[in-house]
DNA sequence: GGGTTTTTGGACTTGTGGGTCCATTTTCGG
DNA sequence: CCGAAAATGGACCCACAAGTCCAAAAACCC
């Protein structure tokens, strides 16, 4: 109802070089932004780094450039996850916390001052809450693995300490810490991308899992 | 250097009128944001609502869009800060502390899915270096504020549990910390614009003050 | 009050890059 | 191997808002 044009299906070419196509399209896109940034993105240079011409451009993307933009947006944000990969999905044990930790951190880190995801959405026209809603499911799932994490340690800490109570994370809402972790990485990432620095990414991790009794 | 084109320096007009002029353009403008958003955003659209004519906008902001729309995100900068006050300036007790935590909630709820001044400097085209000069700026001065609050609170601490060593917050870093806080706070907003929800800033919010040894 | 600078009006240019169309070729199922 | 559906090439369009210009009016300074 709130979509009234656009084109948010996703609709998968039915031939085998149809599909090869517009994934090569998709990831042509993607790199082309990663170099460039958006800005510069005109459909033009898309064609000729995938060697494709406008007609297949709006054939396998009929809402244009902000189709286009939106299979960017969800590629990069699968590629978000991925890269968080295995530690995120298994974050049973500190040291898998802290391989995580430096997982991340050295991933933005070397994605530097431009975030494709950030940048894609952020040029969205029309369909921007199509956008949204990509970005909200890769926040819901990343903040379910994180809670899943924490509801481990908690459980492993009452296992370790059952009769103490010097457990320092028992009593937290593992929804809502997650919450807040989540919070300080994606506001880490977005100073990153405006200063350069990954400083405030860096202390909202260390101070994050120092709060969910996660010593260095 | 860096800098090739783009009018980054701020030239105020000479006579009164002309001061007035640019004002009137610069508000209108950014009203026209906070309405509209910025895709929306046409020079025409600021002509009619600020009653001026092309030549004006062109006299006032010579490096055009851009120029403006920079002028916009310094306003909306400022604006920031000046919300937080008067308790960002004196984070001197706890209560501050609580009463601050609330003025940004509710300022943040209060904008809700759309951040003025994020989105304007998402539209800067050329002008992307100074943009990033304003935001950085921005967030180190916020971040100055809130380390001068973390280190008040720590010498209170001092102060009041002197001999004890049950004071949580005694061995941080106070620069680091107001780093971690801060990046929960953007991060927080920034969820908040993408799915309308405030429960991630809330929770990074109140985290940090725990982490700070507030207890709510 | 006169000369200079600033401010303002508004018509005109521009060019760019997104989007449309149709003809041709290729793929694919049976 | 044939006919339908899909894929491709590339010429064309064209809206549209950014940016330019010059001349008239107003403000300022002494």
């Amino acid at each position: 109802m709130t979509v009234p044009e656009g084109q948010t299906k996703e609709q998968l070419p039915p031939t085998r070089k149809g599909a090869a196509t517009r994934r090569r399209i998709v990831e042509g896109a993607a790199r082309e932004i990663r170099e460039a940034g958006v800005f510069a993105l005109r459909l033009e240079d898309v064609m000729a780094r995938t060697a494709t011409s406008k007609s297949q451009l709006f054939h396998y993307f009929p809402g244009g450039k902000d189709d286009l933009l939106l299979a960017v947006a969800r590629l990069e944000a699968a590629r978000v996850l991925d890269d968080q990969q295995p530690e995120l999905g298994a974050l049973t044990s500190p040291q898998a916390w802290w391989r995580w930790r430096d997982k991340v951190l050295a991933r933005y880190r070397a994605q530097g001052v431009s975030c494709p995801l950030h940048v894609a959405l952020s040029q969205l026209g029309t369909a921007t809450g199509a956008g949204r809603a990509v970005a909200a499911e890769l926040l819901a799932q990343w903040q379910r693995r994180l809670a899943a994490g924490i509801r481990h340690l908690q459980r492993d800490g009452e296992n370790i300490a059952a009769g103490l109570d010097a457990d320092p994370d028992a009593g937290l809402d593992a929804d809502r810490e997650a919450a807040a972790l989540l919070a300080g990485i994606q506001g880490g990432v977005l100073i990153l991308m405006t200063t350069g620095s990954a400083d405030h990414l860096e202390a909202a991790l260390d101070s994050g899992l120092a709060r969910l009794g996660l010593a260095p």
